[in-house]
DNA sequence: TTGACTTTGTGCGTTCGTTCACAAGCGCGT
DNA sequence: ACGCGCTTGTGAACGAACGCACAAAGTCAA
């Protein structure tokens, strides 16, 4: 029998909020800030709606969990909706991120201008090649990932990103988890043991891919093959778990 | 009203399976793949679910979706298993895919070696800024984003990637369906509308960023203070849609 | 061949999320 | 002051997805 997956056991209601509700608040917030008519200074639910790509119902109920933030007859304050979300958010203290990998992809994301604008602050880059340690990248020096606990301490780390192989992305894991982070966004395609009250979020391209690859695979329609199957197998060459 | 959600309507059942089930058989491949003895045959369920980090009546139900392609009291053959998911996923068609913006990001993706291993080729690299068309990248020539319609067909371009800036993605997104693209995967923090028939994914860093801000924020205990709230306004201010 | 053991495939109850539809509430014009 | 029109907030119905628990079906040993 499976042991409930403890991993995820928080992720279905966060203080009152539906996790489906925490995942679309970015959205609405973007879709805010984004909006044609800045002048102005309310939006109905239709209109947001429309701007973040979601049914209107479903956006009311999103912000109806908040508080009622809303007029009746008018529609949502503007300015006083992107206070509330960002509050809501957490995102009125600006977050120390740390980036452990800087390979393309890491290179790419501490050069990335979107953090600043958003209420997070690259603190840190960190590999584990000597050849990097020391590289200025974005303004920023590659440090040594062993000084991670020092410069947690130091920078006040609150999120760490994972641009590291997948090998490598369990270790550092466990360091920044040891380090006291406990927000963790992984890029490498792996799966994260961490213990309970550490968070992690998964980003995925090829994963993306694939699933896009079905799509388009069951559009041009499905050749239906069937090739060999299996000769029978003994018990004992099974995989143990 | 709303209108209903067109874009999203095939996303529920895909030829018979689930949208969820699509989701995770990327991660059942990569799973069985990375198995730590793959010199064994088989594999259960139980086993594989936890190299997926899923519930193993889950991963029975997905995998029944496809066919009966286990032996009960044994498990499931490794080398077919992967076989079929990789059939049903349509990897066996090796993908062209164009990358149009090569910033930070785009260039990260160029290099990134875990398409070619994955059943997909980077068959273009496309940017707008003539100071980057003709740039060698990852041995690829950066090409003028006018040439897509030209490149698409002499490439079987089958999915688009676009890592441009937002402001950018709307235009490019129309470009890439004109010329033929009905796959995308979309890194800029954009909406984009396509027609029925295209497909769109949606990756976004500082969305997930912000969710885990969230988190920890909610972890760090809620501070519920309560800001200024707006003074009435008059209907004719509002946001039109 | 039989019986014990293992593992798949799935019926079923539950939980979660989405959408519709409408009452309650608010501003505006008269 | 009052009714009209607009928009929020939510009750309720529906549908999807999850996970338990178990029967069906296979292996293995004797």
């Amino acid at each position: 029998m499976t042991v409930p997956d403890r991993r995820h056991a928080r992720r279905h209601v966060t203080g009152g909020i539906s996790e489906a509700t925490v995942a679309r608040l970015p959205l609405y917030l973007r879709a805010l800030q984004g909006l044609p008519g800045r002048n102005l200074s309310t939006v109905s639910s239709e209109a947001l709606a429309q701007a973040a790509g979601v049914n209107s119902a479903k956006l009311r109920k999103d912000l109806s969990q908040l508080g009622s933030y809303g007029t009746r007859g008018v529609g949502y304050d503007v300015e006083y909706l992107i206070f509330q979300i960002s509050r809501e958010l957490g995102l009125s203290r600006r977050r120390a991120v740390a980036i452990v990998g800087m390979g393309n992809l890491g290179e790419a994301l501490a050069n990335y201008g979107g953090f600043a604008g958003r209420g997070f602050r690259v603190a840190a880059l960190l590999d584990c090649d000597p050849a990097r340690v020391g590289l200025q990248i974005a303004g920023l020096p590659v440090r040594d990932v062993r000084e991670l606990p020092e410069i947690s301490r130091a920078e006040q780390v609150a999120i760490g990103v994972i641009a590291t192989p997948a090998q490598a992305a369990q270790t550092v894991c466990d360091g920044l988890v040891q380090a006291g982070v406990s927000s963790i966004l992984n890029f490498a395609p792996a799966l994260l043991g961490v213990p309970d009250g550490v968070d992690v979020r998964k980003v995925d391209f090829s994963l993306e891919l694939q699933i896009l690859a079905f799509h388009s695979h069951r559009r041009a329609g499905v050749p239906t093959i069937d090739a060999f199957r299996p000769g029978p197998t003994t018990r004992a060459e099974a995989v143990q778990p």
